[in-house]
DNA sequence: GTCGGATAATGTCTAGGACAAAGTCTGGGC
DNA sequence: GCCCAGACTTTGTCCTAGACATTATCCGAC
């Protein structure tokens, strides 16, 4: 293919050094974070253009790219600055939980091979063979950790990350739709704090309590903190759930959702979630944490029997 | 409505003083930006915490929001950094064009009072008895642009706003998806660039392609030019469509479409529209500015005059 | 083994200074 | 009257380098 040789060349060689405000955009490092890093380990070490000004070489941008993923796992700056990408690369390999079904490896494949009509029919396929809560848990959860896993091993594309994302968005908002709902308890607000961009984990929850009869509110993601104590006293609604990414600030984590539950009212719960609450410490009384998406149908078990009583 | 009175109370008086991080994520205008401005202009001018940290109360932040909208008009602000909140709120609503029709207003109406059943409820109708295409232009574009002048002048909550996005968004996400696939050419790419994180804008241009026999490859917001250009190459599509917000820096926008144009092999067509488009400079040679949302559809059909040739 | 306190690591804040890019003004030529 | 070039002004982002709160880690004592 003429045109897979034109991409990979791409990637490989003609990438431009960029300033310090790309590599803030790209990488999810601040500036502030990379110059102090620049005065204190050495590393990046940037040109400096005809002005003193900073200019990134595309390699040592890809390598600060894995740095921060291995922060985001609790790694310290200080202990992986100086390894090399391949060392680095292989610390990030071991984190991950390679167990794959093989029809998730074969939708790996499609969101490789950027075949979108293909991949947006064979999820489309599985969703109606397993139906909603199995495909959830089984295909969408799993395949996003498997495309995450794999773009940051640089085997996938930004493109093709998103295009999958994209795809998968909206097979679940579809899906979502298209499920009567049959029940109006308990009310769940569904939402992410500021600077949390990533609203897949919240499609994925709201999917399981509409089909177990519960009224979702979504609210897309970053809703400042007291936006979320408005919208659930005007929606009355029950339970608030939270979604973390592994890019969250562990500690700004744990500090705003304890800042949060002291804003709402006690007799509204609230659930927190996602990757992002599996490194931070237990933010105190009145938080439920959820380890998992499965985790959400006991914690509406939970609730419920309470009800009950 | 003893909630109602709850919601405003905390929103006029119980609003805590923030730092300039938080500052920064509600206002969109850099730390830097903050700090230059008070050297400069003596406004914001926030408190200081025990280590001399600048503290900035809720009323100042508003301002600073008003600014930032005004800045992203064409303002300068040095002419309205010093003008009283209701001057700056009276300047905002010179630049509006209040053409409601009444049914707009209604929805309007809907968002303001958080109804979000009865929002989806007559969305969904209006689509069924309109069409997707008379939907887009005559309700989704109007209704957005007057929940955002709503909400710049305070009278919708963050929140509403983002319910009302989530909604709007999921309706035109299944409309997309139940058009029957009809044609195939031209194939077009729909994304944004980084920074812009507004995808509304491509969900419509999405609607009205697709309902013409266009295929469509949507990445979602927020992808790097040269994956623009892998994506391009690797999807083998004739246009590639890029969307701006009011909020996208205007001298950014120019100079990276151009460098975009200049990465994109000249067979393939860029079209660039949204609001930050307006305000913007032409970006040269090679570059279809379209003004409106219906100017897509005039494109496409000069598109296909062409290839017909 | 576990707890508490000292020590080290780390990110974000601070202050001004500098400069390029873009906007605005001004004067001259047609 | 109109338009263009050059000078001036405005504005955002970059720079350095120091400080400090917060969080991990270590180490000794119980």
């Amino acid at each position: 293919m003429n045109k897979e040789e034109l991409i990979s060349e791409e990637a490989a060689t003609d990438r431009p050094a960029v300033n310090i405000s790309s590599v803030e955009r790209d990488t999810g490092l601040s500036k502030d974070a990379l110059r102090v890093w620049e005065r204190r380990y050495g590393f990046p070490q940037p040109y400096r253009d005809a002005h003193g000004e900073r200019i990134y070489p595309s390699d040592q941008v890809d390598k600060l790219r894995l740095l921060k993923r291995l922060l985001d796992q609790g790694h310290r700056p200080s202990k992986v600055i100086h390894k090399s990408l391949e060392d680095l690369t292989a610390l990030c390999a071991e984190a991950e939980t390679p167990t794959h079904s093989a029809e998730v490896e074969s939708l790996l494949a499609l969101v490789r091979t950027h075949d979108s009509v293909q991949l947006r029919q064979t999820l489309t396929q599985i969703l109606l063979r397993d139906g909603l809560r199995r495909f959830v848990v089984e295909v969408a959860v799993p395949l996003n950790r498997a495309v995450g896993n794999a773009w940051m091993r640089g085997e996938i594309a930004v493109f093709e990350e998103h295009l999958y994302t994209e795809q998968m968005q909206s097979l679940m908002r579809n899906a979502i739709a298209s499920v009567q709902l049959r029940g109006h308890s308990p009310r769940v607000l569904l939402t992410t704090l500021p600077t949390e961009q990533h609203g897949m984990g919240l499609l994925m929850v709201e999917a399981l309590l509409t089909l177990e009869g519960v009224y979702c509110v979504p609210l897309g993601v970053e809703t400042p903190a007291t936006d979320i104590v408005a919208a659930a006293l005007a929606h009355d609604v029950d339970i608030v759930a939270l979604s973390f990414s592994a890019a969250f600030p562990a500690r700004l984590a744990t500090s705003s959702v304890r800042e949060l539950r002291d804003l709402l009212p006690p007799e509204i719960s609230l659930w927190v979630g996602g990757d992002g609450m599996l490194r931070a410490r237990t933010p105190g009384d009145g938080v439920e944490v959820l380890r998992s998406l499965e985790g959400v149908l006991g914690a509406l078990g939970e609730w419920r029997a309470r009800l009950a009583d």
